[in-house]
DNA sequence: TAATGGTAGGGGAGGAAACTTTGGACATAG
DNA sequence: TATTGCTATGTCCAAAGATTCCTCCCCTAC
């Protein structure tokens, strides 16, 4: 490897007689994770992450202390003096006194800094804990506030030196004797923003064949994609111990960024551990900073943590990225790689491997493979990488899944910078009344031809910025806008709020992207093409999208430091109120509205063509752009269909934001079977081609298609994969009556039928008898026969049922589709049904 | 190192409550 | 005239069935 000489600085110290040459180096890296290490009277900043040259790096900042903002309330301080505990942690030389703005008053604060990230919740909690209170001997009118006071170090480190997810750091390799595992270690004296760039994590993925009998493991399998992009294949077989410290071992070395494998918070990392401790080995140590990894309880499961690595489960991935029908392996693979599991029968592992070790262990190795390219086809690692970028984060915080950091990240800045006080997070309310939502439209049922949808962009973000709604505007004496709801705001003119100022400059940052997305042709000159770095700004911009658009939620959030309940109520009744504007604007016109909901009306033109639709849509859009706020005209949908039930229509597209496709129209579906995964797929096909004849072949070849299919169903004529019913699973301790539902009693079946199950998954089964109560299942296995006979019974009602809500709409309910299938003239047999 | 975006809505399943039908015991009429 | 055997009918009451209503749950739209 050749270092980049142009980095190295070189600092010449005059020490004594000597001349010390020291090396000065520069490097550009992404975070991966902000942490700290608590010594003995300071607190060190680590930085894990990876160089734009492709180098795994730890940055360590000395220097750097922990403080909060504590209320002036007369006597509070002498109570932290007299804190044996605490008091001596504290920098009393650098105590501070400062003023925040809290909800339109002034409160006088003390800025206090201290050694430990530890000593900060240990001074909230004495002013909670009574017996310490009253050992202080104090007595205090009322309890300071605290401001400031619960964000995590590492994050409160890049908030005050204005850190985004990559940054450009200015040191010297670190001389100590230190934990460090990374090819780089650097003592910072400078740490400064970078422009964000991309980087190539390396990423191990591994899978363990553990024997069923005697529980001990058979085999680790796994694969490394090194950062510059050459992959390795490693297969560990040998004495369970041999090959649990060879794994340590090999992690280390090869020093992935992120670990993954399907299903691994699950099954690999705790039998991982298990195994570690049935063989009397310390749990596996496998941080950049030396530290074994650990696991956190997280909604009755767990999940496993290791400092400066990312431990991104593919499953998890899978289910959250493209959210497929099933979650086995085997499915998903299917699904997003078109490959295949490797065929051993994983129930039977012990005889499979006593039959042929060398298929257990490219099977293994497959399974590991696998997962590394579902982690690859669902561009997580880039989705991740943007998220951060955008948010301003280390990567670690947007693995986590929570959206409210990414918020926090923008607004507590903004609120700091401008002198407000930054309260604590607050606990959720068991007795909090959910504030009024969004309008949705009683949709016409039919078929209706020559629909045109409107809808607002943006519209709570911009209902945000247009009422200037923030907690530092609001203020019930001297605000003049008046929200529907009668929360009061003050006009931009007196004061902006942050909370726009940040959509706002998300919005500008969206734009900015989106440019940068095309570039000049060369050989056209006024035409635009894909710029070299189109994928890259394309996920900037979606990134930012995703924030924006989380927005309204976090602040609608009960537990969050910046909710106000009102202006949770505010924003949405402005947004009711806009919408409103158009529904009624349509009414008046005698124009049909069929459908609606949130911020989009569906409209059917008086004109039955696509001039008259473009027409009318733009005619809308014209109206209703106004005052800040933009009506965008979106599509033409003809046909359009539904059965009357809000939040499901069928159509087909024919013109899309400028682009014409009546030749070829667009599938556009909301809500139907279709699109849920919790449907068997005989259901979702027929249900499909059913909506599809009502909008191409009409009413009478749609009603006897649905006729057929119930018939099919009835009589038993499909194949048992096409009637798995799926259903997510959650821990039974997260179920009022777990035994009572379906899916609870499915994942009990499978575990006795010696298949893996974790909580959380989706597990497949077929109804064998649906009179009975509760109803009578067997789970269905992926590419395993299913030995009992589905009850077909249940099933062509289901069917019909489905089928059924559609062609009622043409004068043929479930009960006539149902008469149908069995042959029978007369309703009374089955009259439940009708 | 206890972490956490929201509300609106459709639709299936299970189960309790309210309601209806059924069937046995008994009485009475013929 | 009184009693018995038998059937038809009515009433009461509890069990069984069918409905309705509510809640839980999953998943989706926005």
């Amino acid at each position: 490897m050749s270092a980049d000489l142009s980095g190295f600085l070189l600092d010449v110290l005059y020490v004594g007689t000597k001349f010390v040459v020291t090396s000065m180096q520069t490097h550009r890296l992404k975070i991966i994770q902000a942490t700290y290490k608590q010594r003995q009277h300071d607190t060190l900043v680590e930085l894990y992450g990876r160089t734009d040259t492709g180098q795994s790096i730890t940055v360590l900042y000395e220097g750097f202390y922990p403080y909060c903002y504590m209320e002036a309330v007369p006597g509070a301080l002498e109570v932290v003096r007299r804190n044996g505990a605490v008091a001596p942690k504290v920098l009393w030389d650098r105590l501070e006194d400062v003023e925040l703005v809290h909800d339109q008053k002034t409160i006088k604060c003390h800025k206090i800094t201290v050694m430990h990230p530890s000593v900060v919740k240990k001074i909230r909690d004495q002013f909670n804990t009574v017996n310490v209170l009253l050992s202080s001997g104090i007595n205090l009118d009322r309890l300071p506030q605290f401001f400031s006071a619960d964000i995590k170090f590492g994050i409160r480190f890049m908030y005050d030196l204005d850190l985004g997810s990559c940054i450009e750091v200015m040191g010297k390799p670190y001389e100590e004797e230190h934990p460090y595992t990374t090819e780089l270690v650097i003592l910072a004296d400078i740490v400064a923003p970078a422009e964000d760039f991309q980087v190539n994590f390396s990423i191990l993925s591994y899978d363990i064949e553990a024997s069923m009998s005697t529980k001990t493991m058979l085999c680790n399998c796994f694969w490394i994609r090194r950062s510059d992009g050459t992959e390795v294949e490693y297969r560990l077989i040998g004495t369970e111990k041999e090959m649990l410290k060879e794994f340590q071992k090999i992690i280390i070395e090869e020093d992935p960024d992120v670990i993954t494998g399907y299903n691994i918070d699950g099954f690999d990392n705790p039998y991982l551990n298990d195994r570690h401790e049935a063989n009397y080995l310390p749990r596996l140590k496998i941080g950049r900073n030396g530290t074994a990894w650990r696991s956190r309880d997280v909604k009755n499961s767990k999940m496993w943590f290791v400092t400066g690595r990312i431990i991104a489960d593919a499953m998890y991935m899978a289910r959250k990225f493209s959210n497929p029908r099933r979650e086995t392996l085997q499915y998903v693979s299917q699904l997003l790689l078109d490959e295949s599991k490797l065929d051993v029968n994983a129930s039977l592992i012990d005889e499979e491997w006593a039959k042929s070790r060398q298929d257990v262990l490219d099977y293994c190795s497959k399974d590991a493979y696998l997962a590394l390219r579902i982690i690859d086809k669902l561009k997580v690692l880039d989705y991740y990488s943007n998220l951060a970028a955008v948010g301003m984060v280390p990567l670690t915080t947007v693995y986590s899944g929570a959206t409210s950091p990414l918020i926090d990240s923008h607004l507590v800045r903004e609120f700091e910078k401008a002198g407000f006080a930054v309260p604590v997070g607050g606990k959720p309310d068991p007795d909090y009344k959910k504030i009024q939502g969004a309008t949705v439209v009683d949709p016409e049922p039919g078929v209706h031809n020559w629909v045109v949808v409107v809808d607002y962009k943006a519209l709570y973000p911009t209902t945000i910025m247009v009422h200037n709604m923030c907690p530092t505007t609001l203020d019930m004496e001297n605000g003049t806008i008046v929200s529907p709801v009668g929360a009061r705001f003050l006009p931009p003119e007196i004061r902006k709020g942050l909370v726009p100022i940040v959509i706002e400059r998300l919005q500008d940052m969206r734009n900015e992207y989106k440019a940068k997305m095309w570039v000049e042709d060369p050989d056209n000159p006024g035409e635009k093409i894909k710029s070299p770095m189109h994928g890259f700004y394309k996920g900037l911009q979606n990134a930012v999208k995703v924030i924006s658009n989380a927005m309204y939620g976090i602040l609608t959030a009960t537990f969050y430091r910046f909710f106000k309940k009102i202006i949770g109520a505010s924003i949405t009744a402005y947004a009711r109120a806009a919408l409103d504007r158009i529904i009624q604007w349509i009414r008046k016109m005698n124009l049909p509205l069929v459908a609606g909901d949130t911020d989009s009306c569906f409209v059917r033109s008086p004109w039955p063509n696509l001039n008259g639709c473009i027409t009318l849509g733009k005619m809308l859009s014209n109206q209703f752009t106004a005052d800040g706020y933009e009506l965008e005209f979106e599509k033409v949908l003809n046909p359009w269909f539904t059965h009357g039930a809000k939040k499901r229509y069928f159509a087909h597209v024919v013109w899309d934001d400028g682009k014409i496709l009546l030749d070829n129209p667009d599938v556009y579906s909301r809500g139907y079977e279709i699109r849920r995964t919790d449907s068997f797929d005989y259901c979702l096909d027929s249900l499909e081609e059913l909506l599809e004849a009502v909008c191409t072949e009409g009413a009478e070849t749609a009603v006897s298609l649905a006729k057929e299919r119930v018939k099919l169903i009835y009589e038993g004529s499909v194949s048992a994969e096409q009637i798995a019913y799926s259903k997510r699973c959650k821990p039974e301790a997260e179920y009022k009556k777990p035994e009572s539902q379906i899916q609870v009693r499915m994942a009990r079946m499978l575990k006795e039928m010696g298949h893996r199950f974790t909580p959380w998954m989706k597990v497949s089964f077929i109804y064998t008898d649906g009179d009975k109560s509760p109803k009578q299942a067997y789970p269905f296995i992926d590419g395993e026969k299913f030995p009992h006979t589905p009850d077909w019974d249940y099933y062509a009602v289901r069917m019909a049922e489905v089928l059924g809500r559609v062609t009622d709409v043409f004068g043929c309910d479930a009960g006539a589709l149902l008469q149908y299938a069995k042959g029978q003239t007369s309703l009374d047999s089955y009259g439940v049904i009708a």
